[in-house]
DNA sequence: GCACGTTTCTAATCTCCGTTAGAAACCCGT
DNA sequence: ACGGGTTTCTAACGGAGATTAGAAACGTGC
């Protein structure tokens, strides 16, 4: 945290600043209305400029998308990251979990991080957009994968299961929550609990969980 | 099944089956590609046409969409709900939810059904079209809530959890299927088997789910 | 083979969007 | 106040895509 910007970078700064505007409005546009239907113009205003005036912070629309893909995967890599580190490097694989699932949940939901414009568009991305991301993308899902594993290695993980496959329908689960989530009826802690809870141990009562009444 | 149409309906039935042609080629597109990207060109050369051919069965592209969106929801409602009743009236409440998981999986997965498209193109639609759609997605999701409450009427799902939170987080891991799932490694089969043992039971070993070692 | 309703094609229109070039406004040190 | 670099605006261009109108092709009953 710096608190003032010495003179030398006033301009410097004002630029990455009206860049940095952009990029927040577009990745608001993104989150609300996906990749399509939004235009240049559409951006434009809502950062207060023209939209020819976003040439000069960006050569391309495209390259507008990248930083927006690029600060998503970022923000959800680093928020992860630091709470799952936060427990310290002995913590019980379980709870590392459950950490990544608040964090990533958290900052899926948060207005402010381009994590869930980044989730909104992706689908919806020219191919050649998408390919450039997938490295990031990978390093996030490899992540997930060692949580996984190290929980599983610790016995902690039932062992009739395939853990690509758990990992990818819990980022599914937590990631759709984009598209259901409104903010008042709950807080997106409470989701992530929820969410914690049914990935971890299940929706069914009891002890017993394989038991079946038919 | 109707093996023949009759005479009378021959040239009706062939319009009809152009029309069908038409959508089912849309849907494959719509499934590939997303929304945007997807022009009514592309949909009409894949159906062996001329785009303003197009017209002379859809009043609009909108027109065509909205077929779409309601072919998919269609498709997931029967395939869910005649899953569950082949179980019988007195099933297991859990099974039913089990039925229910793995017929979405199956028809969110299925290549031929429009319900995959309806996900994939879902969050790109212009809000007039959504909104026109919100009361066929509300029928279905009222009828997961009504398998969620009946099972936990029985007591079979642990009362700590706020069910429609459920619903949207399970829902969310299904339907999240269509961005991760290839053909291949695994069956869509499978992918449902793992899904409903991860809601139902959760992922964690033994039967005391709620421990924890901190 | 003809006439009529149905279906498809062709070619043009209209609109919107990304992009660009050059002019204007702004900011700041001097 | 002046000048130079920075930032933004204005006004256009070019392309793409949805849509439309009218002509052609098709098929079927007579």
């Amino acid at each position: 945290m710096r608190s003032v910007a010495p003179i030398a970078d006033r301009s410097a700064a004002k630029s990455a600043r009206t860049r940095q505007r952009i990029v927040d409005a577009a990745a608001a546009a993104f989150r609300r209305h996906g990749y399509a239907s939004v235009t240049l113009k559409d951006i434009a205003t809502r950062a207060g400029l023209q939209a020819g005036s976003l040439y000069y912070h960006f050569d391309s629309k495209e390259d507008l998308i990248d930083a927006i893909l690029s600060a998503g995967v970022d923000a959800a890599i680093t928020a992860t990251r630091d709470a799952v580190e936060a427990l310290g490097a002995g913590a019980d694989p379980l709870a590392r979990l459950r950490a990544a699932i608040a964090a990533h949940v958290r900052v899926v939901l948060s207005e402010e991080s381009h994590a869930s414009a980044n989730l909104r568009i992706l689908g919806q991305l020219p191919d050649a957009i998408r390919e450039r991301h997938l490295k990031q993308q990978r390093a996030y899902g490899a992540f997930w994968a060692a949580l996984l594993r190290d929980a599983a290695r610790a016995g902690a993980i039932r062992d009739d299961l395939d853990l690509s496959v758990v990992r990818m329908l819990t980022l599914g689960a937590l990631n759709w929550t984009t598209e259901w989530y409104r903010a008042g009826r709950c807080s997106p802690s409470e989701v992530a609990a929820h969410a914690a809870t049914m990935i971890l141990d299940g929706i069914v009562r009891g002890a017993s969980p394989r038991r079946r009444r038919g």
